[in-house]
DNA sequence: TGCGATTTAGACCATTCGGTCTAATCTTGG
DNA sequence: CCAAGATTAGACCGAATGGTCTAAATCGCA
C-alpha cells in the first residue's frame, strides 16, 4: 500500500502539475484529489521541490517508455521512427486537453528561480536528444538524411522546435502548430 | 510623477516577471525594488492580474518599437529583415541574462490557469506573427522565397520554434539553441 | 502472536500573500 | 490661493501555503 500511496501522489502530480504549474498547485489540492493525508505526503517526500522533481522522475518514465515502443519499431525506418514518437506524444497531449508538455512548462516557470529544477529538466531535454540522435544516425546510414547531417545538432532542433510547438498548442488548445513543425522540420530535413 | 511611478512599475514588473514568473513574484517585492508604497501600487492597478496583463502590453511596446525598426529598415531584403529582427531579440535577451522571452514565460506558466493570460499571449503571439507576415510576403514577391510558400504559415512557424529556442536558451542561459533554429529556419526555408 | 518499523492521520503553526482602508500629501485649475 | 481630485503612505486583515508534530493504526517478520 505504501508503494501505491507514493505512486498515486506522483501521478495526481503529474496531471496537477501539467496544468496548473507549480507555485498555483498547493500541496492541499493534490491531497484533496487523492484522499491522501498531509501526514503520507511528507513521509514520502521531504518538501514540495523534491516532490516536484520526482514528478519529472516519472513523467521521463514515461516519455522513455514512448521512446523505447517508437524509436524501436521494427516496421518503419529510422527516420519515421522518430516522426512516430513526436505523433505518439502528440496524441498524449491530446487526451490531456492540448496542456503541452510537463517540462516546457515546469522549466520556463521555474528556470528563473531554482536551479534544481532547470538543470533537472535541461538534463531530461538531452535525454530525450540524446536518443533521438541515435536513430537519427541509422537515418543517416540508411540513406535517408544526407550524410553531412549533424545528428545531434539535429535532434536537438527538434526537441527544441516542438517544445515552442507544444506551448502554442497549450495556448490554442490546438493542435496545428504541433504538425506544422513536424512537417516543415521533416520535409526540410530529408532531401 | 505619476505616469512614472506606473511607468516605473511596469518596467521593473517586466524584469521580474520575466526572471521570477508570475507566481514566484510577490508585489510586495516589485514595491521594494522600486521604493513604491503599497498604495500606490493599487491605485495604478486593480489587482495582481491587471498589473500582469498590463505589463505584457508594455512588453509588447517593445517588441513593436523592434518589429519597426527591423522590419522597416530598407538597407536589408525582405527576407534578412526578418532575419534582423529575430537577431535583435536574440541580443536583448543576452541583455537580460538569457531569461528567453516573457511572452513565452507567462504563457506557459498561466495559460492552464487564467485564461485572461492565455489569450492575450496568444494574440500578442499573432500580432508579431501577422506582421513577419508581411515581410515575408515582399520575400516572396521578390523571389527570395518560392512562389508557393504559405507565409502566414511560415511566420507562425518561425515564432513557435523561436520560442521553443528561447526556452532552451533560458534553460541553458546560453544562445546556440536560438541560433540553431534561425539558421536551420532560414536554409530550409530558401532555396 | 507480538514487537518494531513504517505509514497514516490531521490538528497546528509561522509566514507570506493579495488586497483594503483611512489619513496625509501633493497637484492643479478656477 | 484655495478647493477638489489624484496620489502617496503604510498599518492592517483574512485566507492560503508549506511544513511540523505527536499519536494512532497498520504492516512485516521472528
Amino acid at each position: 500500500m505504501a508503494v501505491e500511496t507514493k505512486q498515486l501522489l506522483l501521478e495526481q502530480g503529474m496531471a496537477m502539475l501539467l496544468r496548473q504549474g507549480y507555485h498555483a498547485l498547493g500541496i492541499a489540492a493534490v491531497l484533496e484529489a487523492t484522499n491522501i493525508p498531509k501526514g503520507s505526503f511528507y513521509h514520502h517526500f521531504k518538501s514540495k521541490e523534491d516532490f516536484g522533481l520526482q514528478v519529472i522522475d516519472r513523467y521521463m518514465m514515461d516519455v522513455h517508455a514512448g521512446l523505447d515502443h517508437c524509436l524501436g519499431d521494427r516496421s518503419r525506418t529510422p527516420l519515421l521512427r522518430v516522426r512516430f514518437f513526436f505523433e505518439s506524444t502528440e496524441e498524449k497531449y491530446r487526451s490531456d486537453g492540448w496542456l503541452g508538455c510537463l517540462l516546457g512548462g515546469l522549466g520556463q516557470e521555474l528556470s528563473g528561480v531554482n536551479d534544481a529544477f532547470r538543470l533537472k529538466v535541461e538534463e531530461c531535454f538531452c535525454e530525450i536528444a540524446r536518443r533521438i540522435t541515435g536513430t537519427l544516425r541509422e537515418a543517416i546510414a540508411g540513406g535517408e538524411l544526407p550524410p553531412t547531417t549533424d545528428a545531434a545538432k539535429m535532434a536537438e532542433l527538434l526537441v527544441n522546435c516542438w517544445e515552442g510547438a507544444a506551448l502554442r498548442t497549450r495556448m490554442r488548445r490546438d493542435p496545428a502548430p504541433l504538425r506544422e513543425m513536424l512537417d516543415f522540420y521533416f520535409r526540410s530535413a530529408s532531401i
